[in-house]
DNA sequence: CACTATTTGTCCGTATGTATG
DNA sequence: TCATACATACGGACAAATAGT
């Protein structure tokens, strides 16, 4: 009778209350619009009425059609009067992942709460893949970072970064004062968008050493790209490797069950 | 001059453009926030001015109030004419965390396109420490489950869960079908919170063999605890321990630099 | 003491967007 | 589709508290 409740958890039905001033219909179009882009709503498949998703969401059906308005509005639904509304959209499963949304101000607050030994500062071509994924030329230098962090005079983590697009000098002091996102975004560097990858690797001598840890132990490890966007084109401009001590440094999140 | 535009990034300060209908005020005061409350903004400083932040993000004066408005009835910030706008929030920083907010609909997405071998399903007495966290007395049986997953025929990851609250038995193939979380939710198990902490281990004889990799390897390790909320106290409903292949299995995030 | 600049509090009128029946 | 109610956002104007000259 109601395939709907199946579709969406308890908490997604919840996800309309008033705890925010977002609209109504944004609320439900955003919960419809991930449905259909996940693929719990299959291509080709009917979408639940007007009438149905205003009754299980409990708000007019003004509000429903108005959300599968702008549904239909990117492609997403076909809407035809008589038939209803079906998914026009082919969802294609990506490679195993965990897509996380998080907040690049939060790793900011991190940063700020820590001690770093800056090892190495200076101008320096790159390596050739990484000269490749910044889209430098053979002799362009680019700064190079490596710098260990410290919570309570313990290392936990070891930072090794390649930065390309800065206008000014920076020196080793600066980014022992303050994090160096702050630093590039004052450089006028502007970052639009950031990835992340977390896995796991055993440590080197050198990874051993610098995290006072034994060779061949499990580490952490987060490769960040970061992009900025230059005449319309996403271009990498950052390059962060990082090595964390397992037992000194967690990724700890929170998930929301609804949005 | 201007100190606002060094505590917000050229993001943030793009973040209240208009591509989602959530309220102007609205966001600018879950700028404002987040900034108190990850120690940007520091106990007893002054907060921008309504004319500082009306001019620095492009809304007019009522709305930077309105957003003021909103932290002071939180009591984050205490409001005197004349004098303006001071933190009264004290921000106590966390152990190293990076902390993100992600979404349990993307975690079930990916269980949907992906192969089980359930190796365990049974009612069991946990032990003592996963007894403790779950609360459950010295005899009381909870369902003990263990799984690998499967790519393209290759292990990535080996699930051991405990879960307490389940009302109706569930049989080895339920799990193979659908994913855990969706038969949890049938079943009427409403989680509200979820954490998850990230980490690096070396692989066991037992998981080397269950993810085809040697003993002592590197694995990326994933402990997931779901609550529910039983009487207004929140209890740990289900502990889940995930090991993940590094090479098979990556956690990547795109992290979003406004909001 | 007055005078001034700053900052928040309050009020108006108006336009637009949202949600309902 | 229409009428209605309410929230949001704007600019402008003035009052009231605070601090410094």
């Amino acid at each position: 009778m109601n395939a709907i409740a199946d579709l969406f958890s308890d908490a997604a039905l919840r996800a309309l209350e008033r705890d925010t001033p977002t609209p109504l219909y944004f609320k439900l179009y955003s919960l419809l619009k991930g449905a259909i882009l996940d693929g719990t709503i299959e291509n080709g498949a009917q979408m639940p009425t007007e009438q149905q998703l205003a009754e299980t969401f409990g708000v007019s059906r003004i509000t429903a059609k108005r959300a599968m308005d702008e549904l239909a509005a990117e492609e997403l639904v076909e809407r035809r009067r008589g038939k209803g509304t079906h998914v026009t959209y082919e969802y294609s499963p990506r490679p195993v992942q965990a897509p996380l949304v998080g907040m690049l101000q939060e790793i900011e607050s991190m940063a700020r709460h820590s001690d770093v030994k800056v090892l190495k500062c200076r101008m320096q071509v790159p390596p050739a893949h990484i000269r490749e994924e910044l889209g430098t030329g053979g002799n362009d230098k680019v700064l190079q970072l490596e710098r260990v962090r410290y919570r309570e005079g313990q290392p936990f983590g070891y930072y090794m970064s390649w930065t390309a697009g800065l206008k000014k000098p920076v020196g080793k002091r600066d980014f022992q004062k303050s994090p160096r996102l702050a630093i590039f975004r004052k450089q006028g560097l502007k970052i639009s968008r950031v990835t992340q990858t977390i896995s796991a690797t055993a440590a080197t001598a050198q990874l051993a050493d610098a995290l006072d840890t034994k060779v061949g132990a499990p580490l952490l490890s987060l490769v960040r790209h970061s992009f900025r966007t230059v005449r319309g084109q996403e271009q990498l401009t950052d390059f962060l490797q990082v090595y964390y001590h397992p037992d000194r440094f967690q990724y700890q999140m929170d998930l929301t069950l609804d949005e």
